[in-house]
DNA sequence: CAATAAAGATACCAACATGGTATCATATAT
DNA sequence: ATATATGATACCATGTTGGTATCTTTATTG
């Protein structure tokens, strides 16, 4: 799978906070996006480490947007959240092959690895919003 | 990642048979392959049953290859070891996503799986064998 | 016709990744 | 001071996949 839940429900947030423009505190993400409590903040403070968002602490506080959703890209996004965008490793996971070089899969698979990186890494934030309207509300679980 | 390591293994046996030409136990594919005994078996087995290799059973017997090597296509392989390729199902597992066909994300990541899939269904185990001539060497786990 | 050498079938186990939870510490607004 | 928010981190649960074990069936061969 390209994208995980994780990344996925990043993306929802930061559209959330996009929209909102304003901070916006987990308990109201997690309720309006229908995520679980924890999870969610988990995913937000990645989101901070990884400077898309900033945090405020205390009453009132919460997340907002730090970057503009036109320069949010989705591969930035799959890398925080689930590492490089990578379809060609070796099976021999940890390991690498000595033959890597010469492998005929391996160039194969590279090739589809560095399509698909083109495709995501043009992606973002703002394509999302506007493309898909209805992106996030999937109420039907 | 898109070739398991199943897969992989499979790949592997089915050159082997391709190269030996005749009946090969699962005894000498173990021993030739470093594969673990066991679960070369099992892959066997699903060889047989997917209709690429026909086994004998008794003394002297083993499996030997159906098809011609250019006309064992990797998308066969990767859909009997792993189930159909997809790589833009919809995060929501089991469950399918009402706004699939507006969201543009699944959109996108449509893209990238036809492009992969027509990348792997054109690649066949006789290139595999020619294009990389150490394919299956990799002694060096 | 035994004994043996192979595969068929199937159930089981272990390691890992991922989704998800819980807890305690820290900062800030009132 | 207290309540409300995040920071950090450790933990748990579930599913997938790589890998094992066992028992049955079939065929060769002496
Ligand atoms: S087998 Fe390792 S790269 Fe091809
Ligand atoms: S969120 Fe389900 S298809 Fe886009």
């Amino acid at each position: 799978m390209l994208i995980a839940r994780s990344t996925d429900y990043a993306i929802r947030a930061l559209k959330y906070l996009a929209e909102s423009g304003e901070e916006v505190a987990v308990s109201e993400l997690t309720q309006k996006l229908k995520i679980p409590w924890p999870f969610m903040r988990k995913i937000m403070q990645l989101l901070g480490r990884g400077g898309f968002v900033a945090s405020k602490k205390g009453p009132g506080g919460g997340f907002i947007l730090l970057k503009k959703p036109e320069e949010i890209y989705l591969t930035e996004l799959i890398k925080l959240f689930q590492g490089p965008v990578c379809l060609n490793e070796c099976v021999f996971k940890k390991k690498v092959c000595a033959n890597k070089r010469t492998c005929y899969l391996s160039k194969k698979l590279g090739e589809i690895e560095e399509y698909a990186y083109l495709v995501l890494s043009r992606i973002n934030l703002k394509e999302i919003m506007e493309g898909g309207r209805n992106y996030g509300k999937t109420e039907n679980n």
